[in-house]
DNA sequence: AAATCAATAGACAGATCTGTCTATTCCAGA
DNA sequence: TCTGGAATAGACAGATCTGTCTATTGATTT
């Protein structure tokens, strides 16, 4: 079927976590994906709109597979807020991570109302209901606020991680995750 | 003096916030600042050397500005770590802001042996190295540690205020921070 | 076998990019 | 007034970028 599309989308995906949208040409995409050009603007209007579709399904991969990892590492709500931060952490420690990329796509395309932006904020944004929907199972007092709190824990381990090349920002996170988790979720706790 | 290098940087600077780095020509550096192309290539070797220097000059001026914003709003050192998400609140509601320079700069150059790189990396150590000094003042019975979850969650705010485009990121993070204090600061916290 | 359709290679236009170069202007100090 | 240094405008080379176009191949279906 349409093989060539999702080519194209892989070996986007794979040139812009290496180096970043701006400073991956059109033809370096074409040549890994080894598809002709004409065929790039038969499946996308532009160099744009691959992007939006790279990352639209990006969106949805990355999400599923931290939602699979973190489920299956976990039985309760509490340790599974808690393993999030565990399954980030092999992530960063794959040679291949250079950061988020919606993170960093978001910083590319700094207008808030370009769609690329925005795709990032929607994916910002489904993240952090996982979040809350965890939080809200795991008993916290304020679901959303928790929320709230672990998705800048989690954003900030992505950058940390990102600009130092290691993966220790995850534990780091995690720890912390772990005083504000329960400051919600024991009786004492406000 | 060399001012016409000074504007180079301010002009670069501001060129970078708004379109990033790979998207900002030579040419429009050179239009903003009223410079002809030749005086940047006198004092610059290349656009990297100005990317560089811009953010080696921008390092120092923003811990500085931050260092004394806190300062002056706060007078203990518990205080002072909490307002450090006061004083990037202020920056976040800058309708000019959109994201940090540092962090956007560790994406768009993405291999860690990068100069530019490198120049973020430093960047975050000394920012760390603040809130250490604060942790340490303010009693905490892991400073470095406290440090280091601190800066994930001044780092995770300042990607979350890029991405929505407002300023509630900081006060999320600082009441979360004011969790981690707690924990640390008090004779029966651990 | 004929027709259809997707994909190919690659030329091309037009813009933009970095960096070099020339020729000129302007100003400060001897 | 002369000189030297720094800045100017702007042409230029050479690369690269996005996007369009033509002409061809190859496989599948009718």
């Amino acid at each position: 079927m349409s093989s060539k599309r999702q080519d194209l989308i892989e070996a986007a995906l794979c040139l812009f976590n290496e180096r970043g949208y701006h400073a991956t040409g059109i033809d370096a995409i074409l040549a890994r994906a080894g598809v002709a050009k004409n065929t790039l603007y038969k499946h996308f209007r532009s160099k744009d709109e691959l992007i939006l579709a790279a990352l639209r399904l990006k969106d949805e991969q990355q999400r599923n597979e931290i939602m699979r990892r973190v489920e299956s590492r976990a039985r309760s709500p509490q340790d599974r807020l808690l393993a999030v931060f565990d399954v980030v952490e092999d992530w960063f420690r794959d040679p291949d991570f250079h950061g988020c990329l919606f993170i960093r796509a978001s910083g590319e395309f700094a207008d808030t109302d370009d769609p690329v932006h925005r795709v990032c904020l929607e994916h910002s944004h489904l993240l952090r209901g996982y979040l809350e929907r965890l939080a809200r199972s795991a008993g916290a007092s304020d679901p959303e606020g928790l929320s709230k709190q672990l998705l800048i824990l989690l954003t900030g381990s992505m950058v940390a991680a990102q600009i130092r090349g290691d993966a220790a920002p995850a534990q780091v996170a995690k720890q912390a995750a772990s005083t504000l988790i329960q400051s919600q979720c024991t009786p004492s706790g406000g």
